[in-house]
DNA sequence: AAATTATGTACAATCGATTGCACAGAAAAT
DNA sequence: ATTTTCTGTGCAATCGATTGTACATAATTT
């Protein structure tokens, strides 16, 4: 442990003069002699000076720190929008405190008072699956702490937010299996009483009312979006009558899933079977057949969220705008989906 | 914006006493009495105090903050290491500040100057590719900041460290090829500068030594390790004589690559070529066949490295151990590599 | 009863950077 | 020659929590 840390007054008392000249001039405030102001800059490199960003937060009330509160870092989507988020905030000087919930409220509670003791200057969070009530959110802007929203979004508040339209990449996705020549399209939806899930099962709906086929109330399976339901919702549908001809699922896994279980009961996908999934997890360009799928932006999404910060960052919070962007997922068509009759 | 944050001094002056009084209470110090403590208890509950941690990190002279250095945040692996990290820090009380040097070795000088600048507890690194010289990361020590590595270690530098065994992991996977009845054992290998492709490399030499098969030069193809790598090192094994029989690959990517090339050829895996990867990215065990991989454990790593941390959190400098964890990796074998004859 | 110890609280300094205000001396304007 | 405006710098307060020291008063011991 040789030299600790140096501060503004060591600077100060090697020149000979007081730590308030040091700071300006540091801050090149207008102020200060040019000679001053290079001797104190010389002096800093000299011995490496870095400013105790904890002081200077203090004195100022802003930490450019920005806190983000996700599901699970390890989940690719999250994982990629966190790198996003990382790309913009950092060149910008501000830090990033990430905190998973591993989708539990009370763990998103926590995470949430950790990071206002921390004072950061910001909060960017995409909720958990048990998140049902919102007054640990609603506090939030009542301190008047800003906080933004992405991909899942909490519509009860009133504030920033980038997610993408669910319901128009299902749309596009169950779409594009209509225009392949499949009819009996039954859907693998998620959990209905989130949002984005109901959005991707609304997309189905219209696509299919759309070209004007019945939606039997059966081809609906609401499973657990892992390889696990999609085998469950393959089976199930195996036993209906007519057979559906294609699955259009909320997520990946679940597509996954089914293409296991169809291989195993010898159908051909997607000569026999069409499929399609949700997320574009980076193992569906590698499936056999290589599966259909829906980007959803991650790394974009991050940056966009990030922007939204700083565009904002010094308005009050009277005058942020309350944007909701809402991107356009971009639908992937892999082999999974394709039907040459 | 109704109220702001409330601090101890507003405490203070409702209850007509001293701020270090209420500080005292806070912390249940022996000499307050019990009315007092609970008085201020009860009014720091009605308005929700919350302190302020960044006047008593500047007070205390550390941040309960760690500083995290990762070459890419959505990299399976990394991501997996991290979210270890927040599960283990998190419920310690402290917050992980998240930086990710995209392999450039400026990115990282410029990560670990801010995290200084935050005055971390601790820095854990792991160091990116383009990393040879260490006189940044020497400095760090030299200024009494911990310092800890995980998987990409830098063996100049004496501090504590948790990283898998590439060697055996490496030694493992070929063993089981030759276990297997393949000979002819091929890798792929990564850029031989970074110490964990020279010791997957000495892992395949290794085992092949062990079980007496000349490993002809040309059998060892230095790429790029992306599907791309794959495939280029297939072509060319595709040219020599003998032909190559298995693949031992230093990544995921590039095994799945020579999948493809092999599936392009007409070769049939495991039955004409046996392949195994390492990493075991997630798709690994849904590709077809499915891939045989070395674990690399991640999460388990990311919860080491947090302990190794924790445990030693207040000892002086000189009575930290240096211990270096090397992780037993895991083989999983798969149908990419099981011969049956 | 006097001396000692324990108890409960307040004061003030401190961590390091920032910033409003004051003020001296120089330069410019009258 | 005076007054006014700039320049350049320092003083001291501040951000909020922590902590060593001091100092009453109460309790206990001699």
């Amino acid at each position: 442990m040789k030299k600790q840390h140096i501060t503004i007054h060591d600077i100060a008392r090697e020149l000979n003069i007081s730590a308030s000249t040091v700071s300006r001039a540091l801050h090149n405030h207008p102020r200060i002699s040019k000679a001053t102001r290079e001797a104190v800059q010389q002096m800093a490199l000299k011995y490496n000076y870095q400013p105790n960003v904890m002081a200077s937060s203090l004195r100022k009330g802003k930490s450019r720190t920005v806190g983000v509160i996700v599901p699970r870092i390890n989940r690719n989507f999250f994982a990629n929008v966190i790198g996003g988020m990382e790309e913009i905030l950092s060149s910008a000087g501000y830090h990033l405190i990430i905190c998973q919930t591993l989708e539990k409220v009370n763990h998103e509670i926590f995470a949430l008072r950790a990071l206002i003791n921390a004072r950061v200057d910001a909060i960017i969070i995409s909720i958990s699956m048990e998140t049902k009530n919102y007054e640990h959110l609603r506090i939030l802007l009542d301190q008047g702490i800003r906080v933004l929203f992405f991909d899942r979004i909490c519509e009860e508040i009133k504030t920033g937010s980038v997610a993408i339209d669910d319901r128009l990449g299902a749309y596009q996705s169950v779409r594009h299996l209509i225009d392949q020549g499949y009819r009996n399209i039954a859907h693998v939806a998620g959990a209905d009483h989130i949002s984005i899930y109901r959005a991707r099962k609304a997309g189905y709906l219209e696509a299919m009312h759309e070209a004007g086929i019945d939606v039997r109330e059966p081809w609906i399976f609401e499973e657990s979006l892992v390889p696990e339901g999609g085998k469950t919702a393959f089976e199930k549908g195996m036993k209906l009558q007519p057979r559906p001809d294609a699955y259009f699922c909320a997520g990946d896994f679940a597509a996954l899933g089914i293409l296991k279980a169809a291989r195993d009961q010898g159908l051909k996908v997607p000569a026999d079977i069409g499929v399609t999934g949700f997320a574009n997890e980076p193992f569906t360009e590698f499936t056999e057949p290589s599966l259909t799928t829906v980007d959803q932006r991650a790394g974009e999404m991050g940056r966009m969220v990030a922007d939204m910060f700083l565009k904002e960052v010094d308005l009050s919070q009277e005058k942020r705008s309350l944007e909701r962007i809402v991107l356009k997922p971009e639908l992937i068509v892999r082999n999974s989906s394709i039907l040459n009759r």
